[in-house]
RNA sequence: GCGCUUGUAGCUCAGUGGAUAGAGCGCUACCCUGCGGAGGUAGAGGCCGUGGGUUCGAGUCCCGCCAAGCGCGCCA
């Protein structure tokens, strides 16, 4: 990647100076090269001269020219000018012949351009949204199913080997009171007068459900008036929730690799093999007729219930086990969890408990995304399954498409407290910047087509005739795509993917407003076809990493 | 009360300690005999919540205050 081929130079550059003598000797580890936001101060810039005048004892605009002195272009043709500005900026600029090059090295890389090796093949699993199967999937969930996918998807364009999971949570009270819910709805669909139990889901879907559920067992479920439910109410209604969760997903384009079942981690004897590693690891304690992991003596504020004195697991128990699947079990060298913020106290006993099981903290991390505020105009919305309210992700897709959703959750941080307003949504569907990025692609599709009737092989090409300020900018803008991958892979925050997006979508439109591709010059309109499919590869791949369709008309 | 997160343009939000703080939407004025106008050009609009501190340099780091969201269960 060019940017760390300049850092190599800038701190080459460094050693050599210093072996002239005209550094003084330290070491130096960082290059602190970026790119700066003015064109007029080249492509890369590196701040690390005046980062170094204090232990230098040197002015930093001394320090510049002597490691600029250093790196002076060397006939490698990469490096067109090495210049130093105020107070102490070392600014490097790329030489057209090089940039022009690398649309033949797009090119060649075709769609995997924008991978990077930064995981070398290591293991990681991406869990995200795993809502209780007790209802179907609303709004909020759909920032997390855009911020997981999307990062599940950088993570394997930057080298990993990704797992996409879903953690059903289909042993614990939810689905039991989800269940009690659907016997009522069940029974009051044969005429029984029943009440939906107290702290129940009363929202209209339920009673879909136990519609579905009547259309497949008949009345095979029924039991006396007033006796409990059979179990298969329960595993029906789950799998029938889940049917209807899935069906949300792929609305929006969303799909597992693994479908997680929390009960089986009982089934399977993960929970005693779990228990039994804390029983050793001398983590576990009982008093007060319940079974406590002592957090305390790893740093925590206090000791949490595993087993209540009724002898039932806690979540946390079985969040443990499920912990211990994926390390001990499965083996993922790490483990992304993305929780709403609804669950940030959960977080430092969850690393607590990692610990307990003798796995280091940090291969676990969890990505806390603030909730959604919900908005129709001026009034707030409030999202409770128990209230019956809400608004499902699928209505919000149906009506704004799933990549208008998708762009619009993705371009934030995790960390923003966004608000969503409904009203705006759907009234923004059309003026939406996910269809500028789109538009783009599509038009260099349009082109392409025209293109084949005239010149079906351009790929003799020559790159070099690209000269025009328009095509080196665009080329540009196409270069910083591997970068971001690795940045975002390295901070887990993929929400400037979409900002990138815009920008090299503009790169094109700007290009296309002053450069014709197709004219009578054939030789030109060649080069020009490779630098336009370059930049059809690069908005797909875009695109693509967010989960996008990238339409070849609109 | 304590903890986590946030406060940037009218609205929704970007902004890896660096050079003159940006985008989309909205608003104003322009640009179609041209490969797709879902496009382009120009403009208005900012004490970056507030008061201190660290630094050569702070929207960015630290502390106080104000405000908002979330969390502090033998719920999940």
């Amino acid at each position: 990647m060019i940017k760390h081929e300049i850092e190599e130079m800038v701190l080459a550059a460094v050693r050599r100076a210093q072996d002239a003598g005209a550094l003084p000797a330290f070491a130096v580890s960082d290059a602190v090269v970026d790119r700066p936001q003015r064109p007029e101060h080249g492509d890369y810039a590196s701040s690390l001269p005046m980062r170094l005048a204090r232990t230098a004892r040197m002015k930093p605009l001394e320090i510049a020219k002597v490691i600029a002195s250093q790196m002076g272009p060397e006939g490698d043709g990469v490096v067109a000018a090495v210049e130093v500005a105020p107070p102490g900026f070392i600014n490097v600029r790329l030489s057209p012949e090089w940039l022009t090059s690398q649309v033949d090295a797009i090119g060649e890389q075709g769609p995997a351009f924008g991978n990077v090796d930064l995981g070398r093949g290591r293991k990681v699993q991406v869990e995200f949204v795993s809502a209780n199967p007790v209802g179907p999937l609303h709004v909020g969930n759909g920032r997390g199913l855009a911020l997981g996918d999307t990062l599940a998807r950088v993570l394997g364009a930057a080298g990993y080997e990704v797992q996409r999971e879903y953690l059903v949570n289909d042993a614990g009270t939810q689905t039991a009171t989800f269940a009690a819910t659907l016997y009522a709805r069940y029974q009051q669909l044969f005429g029984r007068e029943v009440d939906i139990p107290e702290g129940g889901y009363p929202g209209e879907y339920m009673i879909d459900v136990a519609r579905e559920l009547k259309e497949r067992c008949g009345d095979g479920l029924l039991r006396a008036e007033g006796e409990p439910y059979p179990p298969e109410v329960h595993d029906l209604g789950v799998e029938i929730m889940l049917g209807v969760i899935k069906r949300d997903l792929s609305a929006i384009g969303v799909h597992y690799d693994d479908w997680f079942s929390e009960r089986s981690l009982y089934k399977t004897g993960t929970y005693d093999k779990t228990m039994a590693l804390l029983r050793e690891r001398g983590y576990v304690a009982e008093r007060e007729g319940a079974i406590w992991l002592s957090s305390s003596a790893l740093g925590e504020e206090k000791d949490n219930v595993l087993v209540r004195s009724t002898g039932a697991p806690t979540y946390f128990a079985s969040d443990i086990a499920y912990h211990y699947d994926k390390f001990l079990i499965r083996g993922f060298d790490s483990v992304i969890n993305i929780w709403g913020a609804d669950h940030q106290g959960h977080v430092p006993r969850m690393k607590a408990a990692i610990s307990a099981l003798g796995v280091d903290p940090d291969r676990l991390t969890i990505i806390i995304y603030q909730l959604v505020t919900l908005k129709r105009g001026e009034e707030l919305v409030k999202l409770s399954k128990r209230a019956g309210d809400i608004v499902t992700l699928r209505e919000v897709v149906a009506e704004v498409g799933a990549d208008a959703v998708r762009f619009n959750f993705v371009s934030r941080a995790a960390d923003s407290h966004m608000d969503f307003d409904i009203e705006l949504a759907k009234r923004q569907s059309a003026e939406n910047p996910v269809y500028y990025v789109q538009y783009a692609h599509a038009r260099i599709a349009g082109i392409l087509t025209q293109a084949q009737e005239r010149i079906a092989d351009f790929s003799a090409g020559d790159v070099s005739l690209l000269t025009h300020e328009a095509e080196l900018a665009l080329i540009r803008r196409m270069l910083r795509l591997p970068e971001l991958v690795e940045t975002m892979a390295t901070t887990l925050e993929p929400h400037q993917l979409p900002y990138y997006a815009m920008d090299l979508a503009t790169a094109f439109h700007d290009f296309y407003e002053k450069c014709r591709v197709l004219t009578d010059d054939e030789a030109l309109s060649k080069s020009r076809l490779k630098l336009v499919s370059a930049a059809k590869l690069t908005l797909a791949r875009a695109l693509g990493l967010m989960g996008m369709s990238a339409p070849e008309r609109m």
